[in-house]
DNA sequence: AATGACAACAACCGCCAGTCC
DNA sequence: GGGACTGGCGGTTGTTGTCAT
């Protein structure tokens, strides 16, 4: 019989997400939640696959994601963390809140190898790289492209030295996560983050893109309890004050689903201090 | 100003593990 | 037990932005 597509390839929409197709995700996760990823995207009134939908919403539109480049303290952490798991970006993502699996990976590829290299740190391994494999090493990575698909997951960790003590070393991992977590997810974050005036700027970049998300488009108003129960249709307004109210609302709606009952006040306050400046 | 090279990041693809029936 | 299905993961590619020439 064939395993089934994860969705109808026909009439899918691929590409980059438009603002209209964000909003309709974002609206639909918020207002109904996603039973199923699959039958997201037919219910939300997207042409999108459903692996797609969750892509975008983990990747880019949770509210919770905390925006632009990681500071020095999250860099150092996913380097320490990749010594110890390898390629493993959700593990590694998982110790950083706020931060994606993907954007750790972009980042990894893009800035923190060459700078291991200039370091004369052999990004795989974590070890210092003779004179003539660094010079090669740098050579390679003149071209990202080429070095990124090294296809390192299997053959990641150097002669087995890390995959063999994976499974105790995750143990020690979660041990050495919980003495810097608290409740608060936010300020786990400043728990390791140095620069605070970095972690301001994130806090408004990540208000800045709800703000620009919720707040900019004049038609869009948020749904009201009322029509909660009507998919695809959805009405949007302008003022502020509705259109934040609800960040209230989701703060106790529980974070099994999308995470949102982790937001602190100060998280949601941000927010509402920003549409009230726009 | 035009254009080519490179960098950064969003998004897609294929595979796999877990779960359900 | 095994096939169908879903969600998640890691690797890869496509697109866009930036800079140098």
């Amino acid at each position: 019989m064939g395993r089934q597509p994860c969705c109808d390839k026909l009439g899918v929409k691929k590409g980059p997400w438009t603002a209209e197709e964000d909003k309709k995700l974002v609206t639909f996760i918020l207002t109904h939640g996603h039973c199923c990823w699959r039958a997201v995207p037919k219910l939300a009134g997207l042409r999108r696959c459903g692996k797609s939908c969750r892509l975008r919403w983990t990747n880019y539109l949770r509210p919770d994601l905390k925006r632009g480049l990681l500071n020095e303290a999250e860099e150092q952490l996913v380097i320490d963390l990749h010594a110890r798991l390898g390629n493993r970006w959700s593990k590694i993502a998982a110790r950083l809140p706020g931060r994606t699996d993907n954007e750790i990976k972009n980042h990894w590829n893009t800035h923190i190898k060459k700078k291991l290299l200039k370091m004369g740190i052999d990004p795989v391994t974590h070890e210092p790289l003779r004179k003539d494999e660094a010079s090669t090493e740098g050579q390679a990575t003149s071209d990202h492209r080429a070095n990124n698909g090294d296809g390192d997951h299997d053959h990641h960790q150097p002669a087995g030295k890390l995959e063999a003590s994976n499974v105790q070393q995750e143990k020690q991992e979660t041990c050495d996560y919980h003495m810097f977590s608290n409740d608060n997810p936010s300020s786990q974050a400043e728990n390791y983050s140095t620069d605070e005036s970095r972690s301001l700027d994130d806090d408004l970049l990540m208000s800045y893109m709800w703000s620009e998300t919720f707040l900019d488009d004049t038609s869009w108003k948020f749904p009201d309890t009322t029509t909660k129960e009507e998919y695809g249709e959805f009405g949007f307004s302008s003022s502020s004050d509705e259109n934040t109210s609800w960040l209230m609302d989701y703060q106790d709606f529980g974070d099994g689903e999308f995470g949102l009952g982790c937001f602190s006040k100060n998280d949601i306050n941000a927010v509402l201090d920003m549409a009230d400046k726009l």
